[in-house]
DNA sequence: GTTCTAGAAC
DNA sequence: GTTCTAGAAC
C-alpha cells in the first residue's frame, strides 16, 4: 500500500462537532465484501447532549471541546439506526480501524502484526485520553479496549468501551458476553501473545472454546451479582451507573 | 446484523 | 397470564 497515506482513521473524526455541538459518533467500517474499500468514516448515533452550553469552535482549538453524553444512547433516538450506522453498547463505545486491510484479529502474526496492534494501541491511547478530559459529565467511567476474538463483521476493530454497559442497544446473552469474557481480548493482552508466540492465529478448538463463552450465565461486570435475566442485569447495571455518578457527585463537593 | 415466535420460566 | 429466551429465517 501507498506509505504516504495515513494508515489509521484520525480519531478526531471520530469527535466530531456538527451543528454547532459537539457529538461523539460510534462507528464501526463494515467491510463485507473483501475486495472493498474501506469507506470514509460513517457517522454512527449521535449521543451529544443538547443542554451542553460548552462548545469550542473547533477541535483544533486551545480550548478542548466539551463533549457531554449524559443523555446517553438509551434516549438518543427511538428507530433504529440507518444503515451505515451502528449501536454502541455503552455510553462510550468507540472504535480504532486500520486502514490496512485485516480481516481479524486471528489473521495477524508476526512484527507485521505488532505493529499493526501497537499504532492501533498509539490511536487509542490517544482517543481514550480526549475522552477521559473531554467528558466532563461522565469522568467516572471507566473503559477497556480490545477485540472480540470471532468478530461478526471483517475489517479488524479495536472497541474502546466504558465499562458501565447501559445501552438501549445492549439486547441478548451474546452482546454481553462477547465484551464481558474472555471473548472480549483486550489489546494489551492480545500486544503480549503476538510478542511471545509470534501469532493469533486460532485453532478450530480454541475457536470454539471462545463461542462457548458466549453462552455462559450472565454475570455482572461490577460486582458479583448473577443476574437471572438480561432485563434484571440492565436494570442492575443502571444502579451501578446512577451510584457512581452519586458517588462522583459528592466527591465533588 | 434484525425480526419473529414457540415454549420455557415465572 | 406475562415475561423472557433462543433458534430459525431473513
Ligand atoms: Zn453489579
Amino acid at each position: 500500500m501507498a506509505g504516504r497515506g495515513k494508515k489509521f482513521i484520525d480519531a478526531v473524526d471520530v469527535v466530531r462537532k456538527q451543528d454547532g455541538r459537539i457529538d461523539l459518533f460510534n462507528t464501526i467500517l463494515a467491510r463485507k465484501d473483501p475486495e472493498a474499500q474501506i469507506p470514509a468514516l460513517v457517522s454512527g448515533a449521535s449521543i451529544s447532549s443538547p443542554r451542553s452550553p460548552k462548545v469550542s469552535p473547533s477541535l483544533e482549538s486551545n480550548a478542548p471541546p466539551s463533549v457531554s453524553v449524559d443523555q446517553g444512547l438509551s434516549r438518543s433516538s427511538p428507530s433504529p439506526p440507518a444503515e451505515g450506522e451502528t449501536v454502541a453498547f455503552a455510553k462510550v463505545h468507540m472504535l480504532v480501524i486500520p486502514r490496512t486491510k485485516v480481516d481479524k484479529l486471528s489473521d495477524l502474526s508476526g512484527d507485521t502484526g505488532l505493529n499493526i496492534l501497537l499504532e492501533l494501541q498509539e490511536r487509542a491511547d490517544w482517543l481514550l485520553n480526549r475522552l477521559k478530559t473531554e467528558t466532563p459529565d461522565v469522568p467516572f467511567l471507566e473503559y477497556k479496549m480490545g477485540f472480540h476474538i470471532v468478530p461478526s463483521l471483517v475489517q479488524l476493530h479495536l472497541h474502546v468501551i466504558s465499562q458501565d454497559f447501559c445501552s438501549a442497544s445492549l439486547k441478548n446473552k451474546k452482546h454481553w458476553n462477547s465484551f464481558t469474557t474472555s471473548f472480549f481480548v483486550e489489546l494489551s493482552m492480545a500486544i503480549e501473545k503476538i510478542k511471545r508466540d509470534k501469532t493469533l492465529a486460532l485453532s478450530s478448538g480454541e475457536r470454539k472454546s471462545f463461542e462457548d463463552e458466549l453462552k455462559r450465565p450472565l454475570e455482572c461486570n461490577q460486582c458479583s451479582v448473577r443476574p437471572s435475566n438480561l432485563p434484571a442485569l440492565k436494570k442492575h447495571l443502571e444502579q451501578h451507573f446512577d451510584q457512581r455518578a452519586k458517588a462522583w457527585r459528592e466527591s465533588q463537593k
